[in-house]
RNA sequence: GGGGGCGUAGUGUAGCGGUUAACAUGCCGGCCUGUCAAGCCGGAGAUCGCGGGUUCGAAUCCCGUCGCUCCCGCCA
């Protein structure tokens, strides 16, 4: 007998099958019984007449909700069953594995019991494309890169220095000493360059340990990391990563596209190239002239709102989900940024908003030593700490720039969900390590 | 780290000084010519997050505490 996912049942009809499932729905009548079984592919209706098998009725009418079942039988067509117009006459039925009644959430649960309880929430077919489309994403993020001779690199996630500002690290013990959990594979991906790897790109984990109480912060998240050399400015980051994202878009439209209208609502829409660009005086300017006042201690930064007021602008005036919004002063970026030669208070570098959602920070880098260390003093920054990493642009290093990107950010942007929770697999905030 | 909101059966909510604490869903039992958001009847299930206070009387008001959540800061 074939086994088959619930998919193929309509390739099946007349013919004698086995399938497996979880138990959604028990219709249990006097002289019928329904049920409604899932597995990965879909969903079918299970029919039985009780007085042929009193003794299948009986295991029928024991079953639970969520139990994992084998079910073997013959596949019918029929117009009035509203599921796919087609039924399996069930002719035998194993238990692998009952649920005990009363599960601890249903589809109306709040969001942390659905946390508490993830293996049962994750088994809704809304939830388990997520994933889907991530897998897909990701696939498409490697076509994209492995075309264009990409090396894909796995940086180390216990290091001995902070990579960055220091502030938001993990410490750890590590034997008599202390190490840190990366924060980001930036002076790694660097490297690479300074290695010849002219193109390189990291899926990986980060780790911040930042107190931060917003539907899109985690403690742990999913960075994809981009590092090309041999560019002019970081306009050939944007212009790599915008070709980017329209091939990720292109290829979730066509597999999924569908599904995601019906299960989310939302409309993928492949970006246009090139997309549009805001220079942060000109964002300053939009912002303003829309009434919002951002912070005076803000340092020129846009906050959330005003994020989400130039993409509104953009989305209104040039139809375009995304803005690159460019030139941040060098008050809000690490010392690393390349700085405009005529412009030193301006930096080469970029965000990307999605639908208002910031998903990347990027730039041209500074690449000349001596430059690099004097940028790196005026931060403030403790050139002991900084040496190795100093070291890479001592003997010869391309100039290059690159992004970093959150993938759970572009799944909440694309699938219009209401937090990064949400979009990850098993999330890790401030408070929450389990499950 | 700052500010706001919320904690009531398994789940989602109502009640906001005096009720046997209500409704929905789920669960258990019964009924039902093929159901499909099934329907009908019955039942079990809550020391109203925890501690203290005010009051003749507290789920309800006050204080504290813990937990969750949203926004800001920070960022992906």
């Amino acid at each position: 007998m074939t086994t088959i996912t619930i998919r193929q049942a309509p390739d099946f009809i007349d013919s004698q099958v086995r399938v497996k499932g979880w138990v959604e729905k028990v219709r249990d009548q006097k002289s019928m019984q329904f049920i409604v079984l899932r597995d990965s592919s879909g969903k079918l209706q299970l029919a039985h007449y009780k007085k042929g098998n009193p003794e299948l009725a009986e295991v029928i009418s024991s079953l639970t909700a969520e139990s994992v079942i084998e079910v073997t039988g013959k596949v019918v067509a029929n117009p009035s069953v509203k599921l796919g117009g087609l039924e399996i006459a069930v002719e035998g039925l194993e238990v692998l594995s009952k649920a005990a009644p009363m599960l601890p959430i249903e589809e109306s649960s709040g969001a942390d019991v659905r946390l508490d309880w993830r293996y049962i929430d994750l088994r809704r077919p809304r939830n388990r494309l997520i994933f889907e489309v991530q897998t897909a994403a990701e696939h498409a993020m490697r076509e994209f890169w492995a075309e264009r001779d990409f090396i894909e690199i796995h940086s180390p996630k216990l290091m001995g220095a902070p990579s960055e500002s220091g502030a938001e690290l993990f410490e750890l013990q590590y034997f008599g000493g202390q190490a840190y959990l990366a924060q980001s594979p930036q002076f790694y991906k660097q490297m690479a360059m300074a290695a010849g790897f002219d193109r390189v790109f990291e899926i990986g984990p980060v780790f911040r340990a930042d107190p931060s109480f917003t539907s899109r912060h985690a403690t742990e998240f999913t960075s994809i990391d981009v590092e090309i050399s041999w560019i002019d400015s970081h306009e050939d980051v944007m212009a790599l990563e915008e070709a980017w994202l329209r091939h990720v878009l292109e290829t979730v439209k066509a597999r999924y596209g569908e599904r995601i209208a019906e299960m989310f609502g939302v409309e993928i829409v492949v970006p246009e190239l090139p997309f549009p660009r805001v220079p942060m005086a000109q964002a300053h300017e939009i912002v303003a002239a829309s009434g919002h006042q951002l912070a005076e201690n803000g340092k020129g930064d846009l906050d959330p709102e005003g994020e989400r007021i130039v993409a509104r602008y953009v989305q209104e005036k040039h139809g375009h989900e995304f803005v690159f919004i460019t030139d941040y002063p060098i008050t809000v970026r690490p010392f690393y940024h390349m700085r405009y030669a005529d412009r030193p208070q301006i930096t080469k570098s970029f965000d990307l908003l999605w639908k208002g959602l910031e998903i990347t920070t990027g730039a041209q880098r500074e690449h000349r030593y001596d430059v690099l260390k004097k940028q790196a003093q005026e931060a403030g920054l403790s050139l002991k700490l900084l040496d190795f990493y100093l070291d890479f642009f001592k003997y010869g290093c391309p100039p290059h720039g690159g992004y970093g990107f959150g993938l759970a950010r572009m799944l909440m942007s694309m699938l219009g969900l209401k937090n990064v929770r949400e979009a990850t697999f098993l999330f890790r905030g401030p408070n929450r390590l389990e499950p």
